[in-house]
DNA sequence: CCACAACTCACCCGTTCGGGGGATGGACTT
DNA sequence: AAGTCCATCCCCCGAACGGGTGAGTTGTGG
């Protein structure tokens, strides 16, 4: 048995545990191996060029990086990159943004054993792979609530604390304007107030508290 | 070489990649061994009565329920239980339940490999391990900011958007009752809104979005 | 070029908040 | 019995909030 047939996976995910345990079952098939580990963004982009894997499993929240850019970079260097994204969060938002950066795939990190290898062989293959129920989601949330530049930032800022004065001077406007920009976002997020607004932005992971 | 002296050891976690990184790394040491893996609360309990294991490793937040009570059910049946919490989050608040429902130490899931089997030997001994770091900051929480039950409820409410009175409604009181907890609550938290709160209370682990 | 979305600002208005004070009763400690 | 913590309730008040409506300016894209 030759192995050139053997798909060349590489793993990014700063929890060393977790790559174990990704190791581990994509080499018990006989048709994967496991050919690097990244723990960080630049590292992943390093050991692509030196092992240019077939398939990149992707966490989405790594210490300080963000899956969704990486994934962007590596896309953008490597038009053929074949990304899986695999995620603790199932916030619309991430999937949205990993899909968006040119992932193929998403996965949840509570994925059992046999979903990942055959993910894994989908994407090898080009095609999408994406958790039932996800795909309909998705149409969801790109009809409905796609926030502004303006929305995302003042979300940001509304989990510290800021009233909306305040959040008029960072952001260099009126407190009208920010108030505008409130409504539409409650409307968007469909909630009545930013305390609710800050629970389901996190929801939907338009903003991280960690 | 006999195995009469191997540490046997339990995993509990809801995600099999997870379990299976745990399980490769202990049973590359020669002197622990993976005995049962459990993927919920009521599978610990069965499993441990079975078993028996020497450590058990546990999950913090698993789908619905929480490590802290698993903990509490299994130390409550069996005193003699070493339970080792391993979580993603570093909420100063998941740290304290698990500590307080009898667990003798704390790892976060980016540990490396030789510091799982190195907290394991610990507390296989009855010994406690924690990070660095960690120790301090249950002392300041400790001193700090603990909240009542009161103060708690309203804290998961909060996230809901629900207005002072109606919580006043939910909780059996006067919304002038709400108001006096929430001043409190806030002077603990250190916040100055309900939208921070939320987001404070988050990242300490009192509430969560999932 | 025109439509459309995003961003901006303004005004009004009733409601809600946040923060300050003080007070009572129960429970648990010392 | 005194002290402390918690929960409950009350009052006051200025500031902040949310919701509605209208309207001007960009810039992008059909």
């Amino acid at each position: 048995m030759t192995t050139t047939s053997a798909i060349k996976v590489m793993t990014v995910d700063d929890h060393p545990l977790v790559r174990v345990g990704i190791a581990t079952v994509v080499n018990q098939q006989p048709d994967m191996k496991i050919v690097a580990e990244a723990e960080s963004g630049p590292r992943a982009l390093e050991l692509y060029r030196q092992h240019q894997p077939d398939v990149v499993l992707m966490d989405l929240r790594l210490r300080g990086d963000s899956g969704a850019r990486i994934t962007s970079a590596l896309c953008a260097e490597f038009s053929g990159a074949h990304v899986l994204v695999i995620s603790n969060y199932d916030g619309d938002e991430d999937i949205h943004q990993a899909l968006a950066a040119g992932a193929l795939g998403y996965l949840f990190k509570s994925v059992v054993e046999d979903e990942l290898v055959d993910a894994i062989r989908e994407i090898n293959a080009g095609r999408r792979y994406l958790p039932k129920g996800v795909a309909d989601r998705l149409h969801e949330s790109e009809s409905g609530a796609r926030l502004t530049r303006r929305e995302d930032e003042i979300l940001d800022l509304l989990g510290k604390g800021l009233r909306n004065r305040e959040l008029g001077q960072v952001l260099g406007v009126t407190e009208d304007t920010v108030k505008t920009h409130l409504k539409s976002l409650f409307r968007k997020l469909q909630v009545s107030d930013r305390a609710e607004a800050v629970r389901e932005a996190m929801r939907r992971g338009f903003i991280h508290s960690e």
